[in-house]
Parts: C-alpha cells; structure tokens; sequence
DNA sequence: GTGGGTGCAAACCGTTTGCACACCA
DNA sequence: TGGTGTGCAAACGGTTTGCACCCAC
C-alpha cells in the first residue's frame, strides 16, 4: 500500500474541514482551499476528500438532493437534511441506540449507529415563511 | 397545467414498479420495460418516473451511493440501504413517530414522517460471510 | 532518486433536455 | 387538429482519471 505523505494541500483541507459544521460540499471547500492555494484544483480536492474519508479523517455524506457533502466532525452522530435549502445539520441523539432497536425488530441485517440520514425542513426554512 | 395523456409506456411503467419490491434503478425499470417496448428510451423511462414520483404515484429515493432508486410503494414506510451490495429494503414500523420525537428533542425543525433512511448491512450479505 | 501528490483537461456516468415526429383526446 | 408523449442524441453537472510535472522523504 501507498505511504502516506504530507502534503500542504491536504493539510488545508483537513483544517478547513475541521473548522465549519456546514458540511460543505466539494465544490464549496475548493472555494475555500482556493484562497489559500490559488492553484489548486478540483481533481485535487475530490483525491483529498475521499482520501480522507478513507482514512476515517472525515465522513462522506451522500445527500437525497443527489450530492454529496464532506463532514469533518468523525464523532459518531446522524444528521437531518433539509428538503427546502439543502442544508445538513448534526443531529446529537443520546438514545439513538433505541431506534435501531425499533428497526431491528422487523429486520435481520446490521443498522449501523449513527448512520441515519433525516429528512425535512430546518428551523430556519419554518421561520422564513 | 399540461393535462396528462394516457401513455402506454408509462402504463408499463407503473406496472412493472408495483410488481415489484426491489426499488430498481432507472435503469433496470428500462430494462424491464425494453421487453414490452423495445424502442423505448432511458429519458421517456426517467420523464415518467420524475413524473410519477411528482404525482404521487412512485417515490424517488437517492441512495448512499450516489444513484437513485424508484419505489411503486407509496405508502408511507423507511428504507434501509445495504452498503455491501446496494440492496434497499423497505422497513415498515409502527413505531416509527417515537424516531422523530427522540430527534425532536435536539432540533427545531420538522422532521417528515417515514423518510428516514438506515444504513447498514442487509442480512444476505451477513449470511455470504 | 523514488514514488506519492498536484494541476490540468479529458473522460465518465447518471440524468436532463431540445427537437422533430407520433399518438391520445 | 391541438397538444402531450416519445425516441433520439446532445448537453449537463458532479466526480473520477490519465498524464506529465512537482515535491516530500
């Protein structure tokens, strides 16, 4: 297998990955990677998101609008999508265990923790209108 | 609004999605229908999806893997996503509005019933190990 | 110096769309 | 006949990949 080595653009990445709780898309990190690197491309970005979603340095997320989003916080936790603006927010749950439960009982596969993805329409979207 | 003219394609169409329980993708329903009208084409197969899943009468899934499923199921129910071998399952739960209450509790947003998608492994990929 | 990483551009793949023709009403 | 649906092929958008050059080690 291939050593890993340390590369300036990746670092960026991580950092900025680490710094929003956006679940930014690829497009938007390389937007922001790009003030720092100018040069940088997409093809470069994409290589360092799924790498670091590889390595479980990050958490890929494939959203029902048809895109995928790039989260940095590899904790354990689901998250909620909203069908309005598109945005993907955390979704802390204590007793989520429980749910599985729920599912399992008409199901003999493996529901994973905290890989549930929610859908609807965020606070923020209710108040707008 | 455009009236909807009866079309004997999508007629197939239907039918082959409520014969079945395996949410194809587009272009396995394409497959499918090929058999009945061997000039059809894969955008008239994706026009009458997106047209039946706008009327209510099929529901459009994106899947963890980037694609996207079609379900004749209409009723309300979640899915569960293998991420071995691809396979969506649907997960009836009478219990399921207890799932929204314990994401409630965290997040002011609506959560929308039964559109929660679990992932995992299915059970025969557990039992091919 | 070796081999992984980058930038670029082309390829890829699922999906959508413009257009002329076909068919339902 | 008017207007929706179809088949075809091109376009589209997000993602991946081949290649030559660059840089970490």
């Amino acid at each position: 297998m291939a050593a890993l080595k340390y590369s300036r653009q990746r670092e960026s990445i991580k950092t900025y990955l680490s710094s929003t709780v956006e679940h930014p898309t690829a497009d938007t990190v390389y937007l922001h990677v790009k003030e720092e690197f100018p040069n940088i491309s997409l093809g470069t970005v994409y290589r360092n998101l799924n790498l670091l979603s590889d390595i479980g340095e990050a958490v890929k997320i494939n959203t029902p609008d048809g895109g995928c989003r790039f989260d940095g916080n590899v904790m354990p936790h689901n998250h909620f999508f909203c069908k309005k603006c598109g945005s993907m927010i955390d979704l802390e749950m204590d007793d989520i265990d429980h749910v599985n439960e729920i599912a399992g009982k008409n199901f003999d596969g493996i529901i994973e923790s905290h890989s549930i993805l929610f859908y609807g329409i965020c606070g923020n979207c209710i108040t707008k209108n």
